[in-house]
DNA sequence: TGCCATACGTTATAGCATAACACAATTGAT
DNA sequence: ATCAATTGTGTTATGCTATAACGTATGGCA
């Protein structure tokens, strides 16, 4: 039983995306575009915007995020997918975990300073980049 | 008299980090590593190794700040540039426009995070992606 | 049934970044 | 002054990331 049986129901999906989740899903860490087109080509994936469509739509969904620091994308691991504004991601440069978390007070602050300087907030990006505790040892 | 004469003076500098550096501060947003390139192809430059490099050192010295969300790079704008761990940046998705801020509370907020995880923090990526009050009207 | 919106498949191309190698300049200790 | 180590440079080649532009197929619905 996924984590992404909620929000959008597995059969709302289409094909393509359903096998891009999978495929995050079933991943350790963040993966590539090309590495989830790799991953695919046993189901008939042959061109990097079969994945890059099905991406866009799962991040519009809020069952995947972009890791802009590292060009890379995860399922989100959070309950109630797409529910949140703002998540924050804590990825370890040496073994590649990525923690997801959220942070209101964080999200509060940064929409303050926007409302402030009336800027019109679509998005934010917030990501940590260093060592997990496994890789400090 | 440039924003950057005090933490690394301009002499410390080599050619090529110093001609990039004019560049972005020259320019109105951010750039792409290639776009600096293309501007500098007048002094000599030829290949995107020589751009890479520079910045590299530059964004070390934090003279330079690259925006993940863009694949670009910024000049810092901020007063006592590099004395700063975290920075963020709203950048306005129809004129350009990048606004750098610190905002300490929220730089605690999530080194207290990271503390709690026992997460050795490197870097933290800030980055509000939205619509600038001029391009909201 | 016919229309519209969405998804799909394919080819080609654009844009971003680094590997690997050789050479030059600088520093700094002996 | 010399040698060694470090840092910066130039160059070629290559790899990774992302989208444009085209046409076809599919599904919902008036």
């Amino acid at each position: 039983m996924s984590v992404h049986e909620h929000s959008h129901e597995r059969d709302e999906l289409t094909r393509n995306q359903g096998l891009v989740l999978d495929t995050l899903d079933d991943a350790k860490g963040p993966l590539s575009a090309y590495s989830i087109l790799d991953r695919l080509r046993g189901e008939g994936f042959r061109a990097p915007l079969q994945v890059y469509r099905a991406l866009d739509k799962l991040m519009e969904f809020g069952l995947v995020h972009r890791l802009e620091s590292l060009n890379a994308f995860v399922a989100c691991r959070q309950d109630e997918c797409g529910a949140h504004g703002t998540i924050a991601f804590a990825i370890c440069e040496k073994c590649g975990m990525v923690a997801e978390f959220t942070n209101d007070e964080v999200a509060h602050l940064l929409e303050d300073w926007a409302r402030s300087e009336k800027f019109e907030l679509a998005k934010t990006t917030i990501e940590l980049r260093g060592l997990c505790e496994a890789c400090t040892a």
